[in-house]
DNA sequence: CGCACTAGTTATAAAACTAGTGCGGTGCTTTATT
């Protein structure tokens, strides 16, 4: 089949970007992958292309609704009308009418969560598939097991397929995520599909302090000095607001990004990061998914992520375009217990559990069981699903293995900011890769970072000046 | 868990201490009955 004949007729472009035309090559001869693909590389084609070269309907699981709906926004602008996405953004009237409808579509976006509601998951099984899609796979390890189960229960869904070819897609997966993707997608022998995460062009510095004060003084001369566009993550919601206000008079546009803010407010903010409204996010690790911006000039984390996989994908958010680009870790000695606290809190203990399972054996209401003993909203849901498969005695066992998990990756992150060992070696280690060529910039402990590529000069301020004076005509013309 | 903060205490008051309290991330879903 010629490819390149599709790639042009239906999408315009003349060249497969790397990696995408083995993919959509293993999907057309129904070969279930994992493939991880840097973000911007085009993942979307993936599935897009081969679509239409296969019967039947796409199934693409998301975790975002923000994410799906953009994707079914793209795909309208391309031109396609059989596309739906399954999701609270639409009215139980509408989401009926899709259910109805659902033979007649070429693609549907759907959540993990609806998925899981049995109506839903049987009319998907009753029409004709071509294949299904996990977009953002690595969501199933990093949430599936103590945030969203409904993760774990696409398992379940897939078992009642037909030998049914699945593709997973994501950017960042170390072994671990892999395994994950691989168990709980049923993939006895997927192909996998991997190039290099190296990052050449991005440097890792991290360093040590002795208080919350220096941390915020450091910050103040790193964003007076250098230039962004830059995110800032940090540990909480509260933090990220009090940040943007202490930031505002010293940079040219801030602004904090969290859960806790309006989905409306959340994407104004994404909108104006990415036209270049404003220069710096202060953000929780909410912030990132689905953001296409190629220029960030810097990540600073001024906390300790929970995992390396985390501090890998945040930082991966720098430098797309690949020009040099500075991502800085500070931390103090008391961001270890933060970080593990807030990871380790949803996490109900065996007594909690057992006294939550004896509550639903009273009859009461999984609410009322969670209130009684203690649960929070997420431990319930994590209860809920483990209770319904194991014993109580299992599901305690379940939890303690979860917890000492848990405390494993915080361990190897922690080794990693007191690492006196190459940052970007250490790395690539726990990603299966081998450093090839020592790139003239590294990481911290190898020399000291250089940030003279970010730094902030009079001509980047003249350049700015006129920008902004440019900026004001344009609007003013009209 | 451990820090930051507050209110109450105490040798006429003031500053310093103590005990108690609050805080700490990620997202999906909410559709029944007349």
């Amino acid at each position: 089949m010629n490819l390149q004949q599709v790639l042009k007729n239906k999408f315009g472009f003349e060249t497969f970007r790397p990696g995408q035309e083995e993919v959509i090559r293993d999907v057309l001869r129904k070969q279930s992958q994992i493939a991880i693909l840097p973000t911007g590389s085009g993942k979307s084609l993936c599935f897009q292309l081969p679509a239409y070269l296969i019967e039947g309907t796409v199934v693409i699981i998301s975790p975002l609704v923000a994410l799906m709906e953009d994707q079914v926004a793209i795909l309208k602008q391309q031109g396609e009308k059989r596309v739906a996405a399954l999701n609270s953004f639409h009215t139980y009237q509408e989401r009926e009418r899709m259910i109805q409808q659902l033979h007649h579509y070429k693609f549907i976006f759907i959540s993990p969560e609806m998925l899981a509601v049995p109506k839903v998951a049987e009319k998907i099984r009753s029409i004709r598939l071509a294949f299904i899609v996990v977009d953002e796979a690595h969501c199933i390890s990093q949430w599936g097991f103590d945030f969203r189960p409904d993760y774990l229960r696409i398992s379940e869904f897939l078992r009642t397929l037909y030998e049914p070819t699945i593709l997973a897609l994501t950017a960042t997966a170390d072994r671990q995520v892999i395994q994950d993707i691989r168990d709980y997608l049923n993939l006895t022998n997927p192909v996998l599909h991997k190039h290099s995460l190296d990052r050449p062009n991005l440097s890792y510095a991290i360093y040590e302090m002795t208080s919350e004060e220096e941390k915020t003084a450091w910050l103040l001369k790193r964003l007076t000095e250098t230039s962004g566009p830059g995110i800032i993550y940090v540990a909480s919601r509260k933090r990220a607001d009090e940040l943007a206000v202490l930031l505002k008079d010293k940079v040219r546009g801030v602004a904090s990004y969290h859960a806790g803010i309006e989905q409306e407010d959340r994407a104004f903010v994404q909108d104006q990061f990415l036209n270049g409204e404003l220069e710096w996010i202060c953000a929780t690790n909410a912030f990132g998914m689905g953001i296409h911006k190629d220029d960030v000039r810097q990540v600073i984390h001024e906390h300790i992520p929970a995992t390396i996989a985390n501090y890998v994908q945040e930082v991966g958010r720098a430098g797309r375009d690949g020009k040099t680009s500075v991502t800085t870790l500070i931390y103090t000695k008391d961001d270890i217990q933060k970080t593990r606290f807030i990871m380790q809190e949803d996490l109900p203990s065996d007594e909690a559990i057992r006294y939550f399972a004896s509550s639903l054996k009273a009859n009461n209401s999984i609410q009322e069981a969670a209130l009684l003993s203690g649960v929070s909203e997420t431990g319930k849901r994590i209860l809920q699903y483990y209770l319904e498969r194991f014993s109580v005695a299992d599901t305690i066992q379940h939890i303690q293995t979860q917890r000492r998990e848990k405390e494993g990756k915080l361990q190897q992150m922690i080794d990693l900011v007191q690492s006196d060992t190459c940052i970007r070696e250490r790395i690539l280690s726990l990603f299966g890769e081998e450093i090839t060529g020592n790139p003239s910039i590294c990481c911290s402990t190898c020399h000291e970072v250089p940030i003279e590529s970010i730094r902030f000069t009079k001509d980047t301020q003249e350049k700015r000046e006129w920008e902004d004076w440019f900026t004001r005509l344009t609007q003013l013309l009209g």
